[in-house]
DNA sequence: AAATAACGAGAGCAGCGCTCTCCCATTCAG
DNA sequence: CTGAATGGGAGAGCGCTGCTCTCGTTATTT
C-alpha cells in the first residue's frame, strides 16, 4: 500500500484532527506527539551537523539515522526524502541567516543608513565564513537534480534582500539616497518595467537608478562573499580578505547612493 | 601490487621512454598509443556531456563507462578516479571560458577599453548560460571532499581575471582610467600590500584604489552572473536579465574607472 | 476490549566508487 | 622469430547510498 506514504503527510507538522478543523498549531498532547517532534527537531539538529561537517552532497540519510540509533527506513517515517530533508535545511539555514543579518542592522541606529549597510554586509560574511557548506547550500551550485520548492522558501529565502530594501527605501525616504556624481547609464524598456513591478510590490519609493543600483549591491555582496567562501581567491593572492570586503562595502555603499557609515544625520 | 596504479601514472599523456628523456609530446606511432589517445578524449567527451546534462554530483564513472562501451573497471585503467576525471573537466571547462572570453575581447579594438570589458563581461554570461553545470563545476560550490590540484588548474583558472587585469592596466596606462568623482575608502595597511604583492607579481602600473576597484568588478561580475545561472533572483522578479546585466557592467565599468563602451580615445 | 494508526527492524533492490584477480592481445627484447 | 613484459578489458566483490516493502510491536482512539 503506497498511500501510506500519503497518509504520512498528515503527520508532518501541522496535525489536522479527526474532525478536520483542528488548529494547525503543534498538538503536544500525547506522549507519542512529543517523541514525534523530539525525532523530528534531532533529525534536522544532527542533518545541520553532518550539512555543517560534510557538506551538502554528503549528507545521507543513513549517515543520520546510525546518529540517531535507528535503522534507515525509519527515518523515513519523519522525512518523506532525502531532499525533504535538504528543503528543512535550507529553510533552517535561511533563517539563521536572516537572524543574523536582522540582528546585526537592528544594532545600528535607523538613521545611519551607510552604518546599517555596512552591518548587513559584515553579517553575510561572518554568517557564511561560519558556516560555509550551509552558506554553499543556500548560494552555491544548486544541488543537482533538486529544486526547492518555492512555496516554502521564498519567505526565509528573501529576508536579506527585504532588510536590504528596507535601508534603502528608508534612506531615500529619508533624503539621504543620493545618485553619485556621474548618471547611471539609460534604463532599457524590459528592465524599467521589472523596476517598476518591485517598486509597486514592496510600496517602495526608490527611482528606477537607484533600484538597479540596489541590485547591483546585493548582487555584488554575495559574489564577494561567494569569492572568498569558495576560495577562488588564490591561496597567495588576498590576505588581508577582512580589509578587502571592508574596501568593496564602502565602495558598494557609495555605489547605491548610502553614505558613509555612521554620517552625520 | 597497488603499485601498478603509481607505475600507470606514466602513461598518462606524458609517456618517458625506456631511455628516459624521450620528448615529453604525445607519441602516436603505434596502434595502441592511439587507442589510448581516442579513448582518453572520449572519456573527456562523455563526462563533459554527464557533466552539462546532469551536473557535476551526478558525475558517474559507471555511467562513463557504460557510454563508453565497457565495463566500469576498465575506465580506471585511463582516469584514476572519479576525482580525477572532475580535474580534467575542470580545467576543459576553464579553457572554454577562457577561449571564449579572449574571443570576445579581441574582437574589440584595443583602445576601446569600456567595450573590452563590456565584450568581457558578456562572455562570461554567455558561456554561464549556456554551460550552467560546468559554470556551476568552476564558481558554485565546491565539490565535496574535491580540492582542484592548485599547480594544474591554476593557470587556465586564472585566464578570466588575468584579460581584465589586461583591461585595466592598458587603461591606466593609456590614460585613460580615471577615479570617479568620489574619492575611495582610505586602504588598510594589509590590503596594500597584498596589492602591492599583486602589481609586482603581474608589472602592473594601476595604483591601490584602482586595482581595488579593479578586484571589486571581477567578484562582482561573478557574483550577478552567478545569481542568474543559480537561480537567485526569483521567478518574478527580473525578467529583462540581459538589460540588467548590461546596466550592471556599465556601472560596474564605471566603477573600476573604466571610460564608457565605445569611447573616443 | 477491539480496531486503528504509528513506528522500528530487517531484508532487499539498484546504483555508486573503487579494488583485485584473471586472461587475452599487443608490444618489445633477445 | 620466439619468449617475456606490458596494456587493457571482464568480472566478481566490498561497502556505501536512497528508497521500498513487509512484519511484528506498541500506543492511541473508538
Amino acid at each position: 500500500m503506497p498511500e501510506d506514504r500519503i497518509a504520512g503527510a498528515t503527520d508532518s507538522g501541522v496535525a489536522a484532527g479527526p474532525a478536520g478543523a483542528a488548529p494547525a498549531a503543534v498538538r503536544l498532547r500525547t506522549p507519542r506527539d512529543r517523541a514525534r517532534a523530539q525525532t523530528e527537531a534531532d533529525i534536522v539538529r544532527l542533518g545541520r551537523e553532518h550539512l555543517a561537517l560534510h557538506g551538502a552532497a554528503a549528507l545521507s540519510l543513513r549517515a543520520v539515522a546510525r546518529d540517531l540509533g535507528v535503522v534507515s527506513s525509519a527515518v523515513y517515517r519523519y522525512v518523506e526524502s532525502r531532499e525533504e530533508l535538504l528543503t528543512l535545511l535550507l529553510i533552517d539555514a535561511y533563517n539563521e541567516l536572516g537572524d543574523a543579518v536582522d540582528a546585526a542592522v537592528g544594532a545600528v541606529p535607523e538613521e545611519d543608513f551607510g552604518g546599517r549597510f555596512a552591518a548587513l554586509g559584515g553579517a553575510v560574511r561572518d554568517w557564511a565564513l561560519r558556516e560555509p557548506s550551509r552558506y554553499a547550500l543556500l548560494f552555491g551550485s544548486p544541488v543537482p537534480g533538486y529544486r526547492a520548492p518555492a512555496e516554502r522558501t521564498t519567505g526565509p529565502g528573501t529576508r536579506v534582500i527585504t532588510a536590504l530594501i528596507g535601508i534603502l527605501d528608508g534612506a531615500f525616504r529619508a533624503g539621504r539616497l543620493a545618485a553619485t556624481g556621474r548618471r547611471g547609464p539609460a534604463m532599457a524598456a524590459g528592465l524599467a518595467g521589472d523596476l517598476a513591478k518591485i517598486r509597486a510590490e514592496f510600496g517602495l519609493a526608490v527611482p528606477d537608478d537607484l533600484l538597479a543600483r540596489g541590485a547591483l549591491a546585493w548582487t555584488s555582496l554575495f559574489g564577494a562573499v561567494s569569492f572568498e567562501v569558495f576560495g577562488q581567491y588564490g591561496p597567495g593572492t588576498f590576505t588581508a580578505r577582512e580589509e578587502l570586503f571592508g574596501h568593496h562595502l564602502a565602495v558598494l555603499a557609495d555605489v547605491a547612493g548610502l553614505p558613509a557609515a555612521g554620517a552625520a544625520r
